[in-house]
DNA sequence: AAGAGCTTTCCACGATACGGAAAAGTCCTT
DNA sequence: AAGGACTTTTCCGTATCGTGGAAAGCTCTT
């Protein structure tokens, strides 16, 4: 139910992004298994609209059109959350994050950073798996198919701290639902911890806000007394603008 | 020679963003002069990989996917940039713009800022018309079709000191050409002045650097000799990373 | 200089996207 | 409330458009 060659294209562009934004005509042709005729017709198209350009030494890169684009999505998506995003760093004094569920991944979409010499790197736009980050349970345990999505995406070790077993990280979801919040104590990545709550719209979690930092700065805060607080924000951004990031539709099967 | 329903699929996300990132299929429709279905057809394939959205009241916007495909684009042309750019900022203690030419307007695609509290804030991915700006004049006056591009753009007035005349333009494009820099003195935002300079690949121009401050601090600097400066650093630029800025065609004509 | 590897072009086939038109849904207006 | 106008979504036969294997053309090694 999607048109083949857009989704090819998208296909293509993406394989560029995993390289690190530019990739050989091969190197392309190995990742998608696309056959290489077809992989340089739809390169040849993206080129001709600035979605890609090629350089000298015939590799392919992503365009300057893909900035502007990628620039009008993160504003439109960011000017939403920015207020509410900068009431967390307030709140906890951490960089907060708002993220969503895509397929069957977790996408950061908007951050507001701490003012504090150490702080987490930007990551707006990271792809993460569900099962590691506290934002991914709280979206998790929001869906009644979490056990379906965990079976496809497996649950990897990311650090020593990671819950790797089904069984036990759906008890956690079920404890998840039950207080309101999610903890990320490390699992994602050693030394950085997190608590996420749910951004409702009426009845249905949308997305999910967090904050993250050092574990030592983030066990220092009253875990149950910020959740609040993170809660209250929460819900009244997804009063305001819940809507808008409503999925279309309920969960892209791989 | 391209693919119609990726650039079709292309069209339809570009109608979303000049729309303000998000619009109904009809507003589409009326865009882009597709017929409705298939810009139906088009959007779900997009909606399935999370380049667009659909929002609670049936609009279209554009998603997250694009945030993240727009960030490793970002990343990966403001990495050859950066250094160069923050040179400029060095020569000139002035934020640093580059800047190339998308159809008709002037895309500025990566920025180094400068240190001083009273500074230009961020443009990336901003969308300008040539007339009015110094990276515009650069780019224009390196194409033979400048009057064509002038007469489907028009000289819209952004301040009191625009050049709205084509002929004036066309006059101050020959001076840009033999001088080998532009200025831009108020002309798109009052009291603030920039200087900008091509970039070269060979014999042709691809981009243009330029610093841009408030008017008193640039008109303090000696032109000329900053103009001197600045070629020096676009010329290594071009060196090093000139063919990936290489437009694959001409110019869309709209 | 010649080869190996990668990129680009070509072309006949048929799967795929097209798009008009009808159905379904939504939102005003009376 | 109910009708009506508009917008969005679905449908389906047809012709077009994309497909991909294979060959030609480059480029950089051995």
């Amino acid at each position: 139910m999607s048109v083949q060659s857009v989704d090819r294209a998208l296909d293509v562009l993406e394989a560029l992004a995993e390289h690190g934004g530019a990739a050989s005509l091969s190197q392309i042709a190995a990742r998608t298994g696309l056959p290489y005729g077809t992989i340089h017709r739809l390169l040849r198209a993206l080129l001709d609209r600035g979605y890609v350009r090629q350089e000298s030494d015939r590799r392919y890169a992503l365009g300057s059109t893909l900035v502007r684009l990628g620039g009008a999505a993160e504003r439109l998506v960011g000017t939403w959350a920015r207020p509410y995003l900068e009431k967390l760093v307030a709140l906890s004094g951490e960089t907060a994050n708002l993220a969503v569920m895509e397929g069957n991944f977790v996408v950061y979409i908007a951050q507001a950073a701490s003012s504090r010499r150490l702080r987490m790197f930007a990551e707006v736009g990271r792809r993460v798996l569900p099962h590691s980050t506290a934002v991914g349970k709280v979206l998790l345990a929001a869906r009644p198919d979490a056990a379906e999505v965990l079976a496809r995406t497996g649950l990897p070790r990311r650090t020593p701290h990671t819950v790797v077993s089904a069984p036990e990280m759906l008890a956690e979801l079920d404890l998840v639902r039950a207080r309101g919040y999610a903890a990320d104590l490390g699992e994602e990545e050693p030394g950085v911890h997190c608590l996420a709550v749910p951004v409702r719209d009426g009845d249905r979690v949308v997305a999910a806000m967090s904050v993250s930092g050092p574990a030592g700065r983030i066990d220092a805060l009253d875990r149950a007394e910020l959740a609040l607080g993170m809660l209250a924000v929460a819900d009244d951004f997804g009063a305001e603008v819940g809507p808008a990031l409503r999925p279309g539709r309920p969960a892209p099967v791989p």
